[in-house]
DNA sequence: CAAAAGCGACCGACCTGTCAGTCGCTTTTA
DNA sequence: TAAAAGCGACTGACAGGTCGGTCGCTTTTG
């Protein structure tokens, strides 16, 4: 039973692995499940015995996408303490992840406005998802007085807009090369946004730069 | 002769107004060439008279929307003076104007992403078309002196990607009811993240607000 | 051997782009 | 000016092709 389990489990991911990989390359529209069923080394039949269609494994792979890249956020996010140090972590790990997996940010950022209005609402929840995450610590840190009473919920869809267009224009246009090379440059400016003014690299908390 | 060079504009336009309307309603994908020609009361054939494929209409609405959005915003502009009230002006124009015409924004900021590959290229001008503007008068407002010395493509990118984000939440959830109500609470953290402390609505440069 | 898992030919719905032909206005002709 | 000829605009049936999903059959598993 264990091992039938694995091995639907295994077959079950590996038809999600090569959505992704077909997704990414072509998009969700002109991605065929055959295009699915090729790339993961199966069937059509054996793709859908594991999938009711293919709306249902483009969500199953943005779920497991999302849950992944959440729990890697939160992981990163244990290791601060200081509130603006934990939304600093944050933003930084997202822009990471995506620099290094591509397909991954294609699905999320592009591929999912394409696929349709089904898809709209769920794609939405997810940008709440990190959003929220990201206003939770900035409201940590207006509380602890180290940045100003703003609107936090704004804050954090500011913020989180910015990365989105700085990560879709790279992925359009591969500029610039080195992704993470815009997180230098962006952090004062979103920092500034929030009147944080210029939060040291790490640990310790605001030390304000009024004379 | 000139009868039927008006007519056939007219019905040009007419198609062009369609497309939008089918578009926005079904998306890109979704929408049929006879989907369009029922619309603007015609037969498919005499869209294909006047267009060569479903994606050059797509691409000459996207073109006539942007240019008539580049208009208002010249527009605006040319009513200001102060370097920051341009890029302000240019800001607000755009988020109106998307706020009366959802269909558009759609258009922009939806469909195109799931129109095609083709369209990503053509999408991503229109992007650094708008941010150009908008950097522009940022870069003269460093030159005036009136806020810090930033990467203003960075920064234009910035608030553009923070308008996007807030425009598409929008439109796909309805929060905020009327959308112009974000504009007041998005400005200061907009302006503040170019370290323009909190430049006064209108006319005049910086005035400082500390107490 | 029975059930679970996998296979791939096939079906039906749909959609883009084509084309031979029609219609009505304009220009030419007598 | 009235008929004839010409032409751009328009029509809708149809060809050609794609693709999601189904189903009967085979293979694997325990």
């Amino acid at each position: 039973m264990k091992f039938e389990q694995n091995r639907a489990e295994e077959r079950h991911g590996r038809i999600l692995d090569a959505a992704l990989k077909v997704f990414a390359r072509k998009g969700y529209r002109d991605s065929s499940v055959d295009d699915i069923a090729g790339q993961s080394a199966t069937s059509k039949g054996g793709v859908y015995f594991h999938f009711p269609g293919k709306q249902a494994i483009f969500l199953a792979l943005m779920d497991r996408a999302a849950s992944r890249l959440l729990d890697r956020v939160e992981a990163v996010i244990a290791q601060e303490s200081a509130p603006v140090a934990r939304a600093e972590a944050a933003l930084h790990v997202v822009l990471r992840t995506f620099a290094r997996h591509r397909a991954l940010a294609r699905l999320f950022l592009i591929e999912a406005y394409g696929a349709g209005r089904e898809f709209h609402a769920r794609l939405m929840e997810f940008h709440e998802l990190f959003i929220g995450v990201i206003r939770r610590h900035l409201d940590d840190a207006v509380a602890a007085g180290v940045i100003e009473p703003v609107d936090t919920e704004l804050a954090g869809r500011i913020w989180f807009g910015a990365l989105n267009e700085i990560i879709t224009y790279w992925l359009l246009t591969g500029r610039p090369g080195p992704l993470e090379d815009s997180y230098a440059s962006l952090r004062p400016l979103l920092f500034r946004s929030v009147g944080a003014d210029m939060p040291p690299p790490r640990g310790a908390a605001g030390a304000k730069g009024t004379p």
